[in-house]
DNA sequence: CTGTTAGCGCATTCAA
DNA sequence: TTGAATGCGCTAACAG
């Protein structure tokens, strides 16, 4: 910036106001200062800059998600990322793999890099770095998962009403076992979903059966063996409520052997980006990470912006996509399956 | 750091050291700085430790993608972010959108928060910014598409040799009348991938036929569109290779309706990820994102570790996956369909 | 093993 | 409208 100066034949603190497009600056002045620059390969460094000036702010918030990768996640990501580049704001993604400790390092190499905010789905319950970082005045919003203590600003989904809709759904085709297969416990989202099965099959009056629920299923592996012990039951379910994204792969890969007629009706968690297209098309309780994500990033940038009121907590609805999996009739009663009802399921599972 | 210095009763310095985890200090004042900055809530600032320090390296690096949310793009990201995290340095990953203008800003934002180098996928064909940058001093690495100018280091798929793989094998299939669906042909990849179908096409001693090859296709909109026209064609071709995911995507979608008995063979580039549960199961040339990643990472650190050879031009071999739709056979002959032909044709798209 | 001094690149006073 | 000084939070080089 110094040698800027001095090729233009100026001061210091005119190259500064030339650079961050301050107002009251000779055009002359200007147009030399943007040569010299140019002459120079000057580039203005935002670091020092934050450094000095303009409170502090660096322009960059941080977003923790439990994998870039995950579709979930990435649409989250492009949603944030598109509403912060209109503030100027760049963002740093980063996966915690649902672990305490990866979350922990993150976190802290966002906050020794003062980014302005964060945007996290949070992983354990031991939540100490944030409440501390956010008394320091650093804003904090929780995505897809609220905080136990309701302290922070969140954003997620309707997990329960969502998993509410699908067995009241599947109970409406005339199913009354209805098997859930669901992710670790610990993940809040998974609680409320399975929260929500159980209350769905309250309302639609069917009796919880512990033989048809595997919870804790944190791998494809194990989603995997849960689905085979499900469909090689004798008393195997009519449906199945699959209440996550990989887990429904899982299922929908092993189901294939134990079901080549697709009479069994599945629902599955989370949108997959095929789901129309494999056989039956996938009924699914569709999330919408793109308004998720614009909507925790609106949050972040008005608590940015001075806001201080109390915390908001926002809930974003799920939509139930029909596509035939999850129209696949049941017979109406648990125990006798009358003949009538065979042609109705026929028709629905032929290709 | 100097409130923490006072604290602990040592000079500010010391702080310093402590909190970099510099050898050279005695384990009890070590212990005495670590309480006094917890006391104090003390976060280290790495912004300004970067401005005077090591080298001025900001432990940040830039990725450009086309977009974050592209499952391609965010299996790359991830692949990055694993190598860099074990390096201690973080991701900015921006988004592109295929608009040079976006990516010259991206570009300008991730520059001026001097990150210490740039993996990039290129849009465009003036690269002035990155030279210029790179010239500086920063590195540069390029992803899924090679620079026309060879100076910078690359990581590519071998898009041209996968496109020729698909072919033969849909020849082998029996097929000789094979269209082409792709993306804009001034994205290098499509390109390429276009050269591979010709000469594909010439291996197999297959004359072109122009009115089965449609290019530019950069909406699902007009991949869709490009779809029907080539399947509501007289003389419709007996197999199809879609050269880009989410053409290949608008076509599966398309197709169900022209051709209700999966006689036409459908090899896409680049896997999806249901492509196994659709019916018939999606044939692909693989790539993979989390090795091209990986390498690319691999390349900028190399040079962030003051590598100066010569630019490395990495070419990762992609994958035939057959799963059957890139299996349905042709007839042997391009005009006439014996009998012969139609049995095994119909095993194939049987379910 | 510890402390002192100087200055990274820039923006903010305040003065001209 | 422009410029000179001062310091942001930190670390390198050099003492002690």
């Amino acid at each position: 910036m110094r040698e800027v100066a001095a090729l233009a034949g100026v001061s210091i603190k005119t190259v500064s106001r030339v650079v961050r497009g301050e107002a009251g600056v000779s055009p002359e002045l200007t147009t030399r200062v943007t040569e010299a620059a140019a002459m120079l390969d000057y580039r203005h460094n935002l670091a020092a800059s934050t450094l000095r000036g303009h409170g502090q702010k660096t322009a960059a918030i941080g977003l923790v998600l439990m994998d870039v990768a995950n579709p979930f996640a990435a649409a989250l990501h492009r949603a944030v990322e598109d509403f912060a580049h209109g503030r100027g704001t760049l963002v740093f993604a980063v996966s915690s793999d649902e672990d305490p400790d990866r979350q922990r390092e993150v976190l802290e190499a966002l906050l020794s890099r003062r980014v302005d905010g964060l945007i996290v789905m949070p992983v354990g319950a031991d939540h100490s770095i944030l409440l501390r970082e956010h008394t320091r005045g650093t804003p904090v919003v929780f995505v897809d998962r609220a905080p136990e203590s309701a302290e922070f600003d969140s954003v997620t989904a309707d997990n329960r009403e969502g998993a509410i809709r699908a067995v009241e759904h599947l109970a409406a085709q005339g199913h009354s076992r209805i098997a859930y297969l669901g992710d670790l416990h610990t993940i809040q989202t998974a609680a409320h979903r399975y929260a929500g099965y159980v209350e769905g099959l309250a309302r639609s009056g069917i009796t919880l059966d512990p033989n048809l629920i595997h919870t804790d299923l944190h791998s494809p592996e194990a989603a995997t063996a849960a689905a085979e012990a499900l469909l090689t039951r004798p008393d195997r379910p009519t449906a199945v409520f699959s209440a996550q994204n990989l887990i429904t792969t899982a299922l929908l890969r092993t189901i294939g052997k134990y079901d080549p007629k697709h009479a069994i009706a599945i629902i599955g968690f989370d949108d997959l980006p095929l789901a129309d297209l494999i056989t039956p098309p996938l009924t699914t309780i569709a999330q919408d990470p793109t308004r998720i994500g614009r909507t925790a990033a609106e949050l972040l940038f008005t608590r940015l912006d001075g806001d201080t009121s109390p915390p908001r907590h926002r809930v974003i609805p799920t939509r139930l996509i029909p596509r035939g999996s999850g129209e696949i009739p049941g017979s109406t009663t648990t125990s006798v399956k009358t003949p009538a009802d065979r042609p109705a399921a026929s028709q629905h599972h032929r290709r």
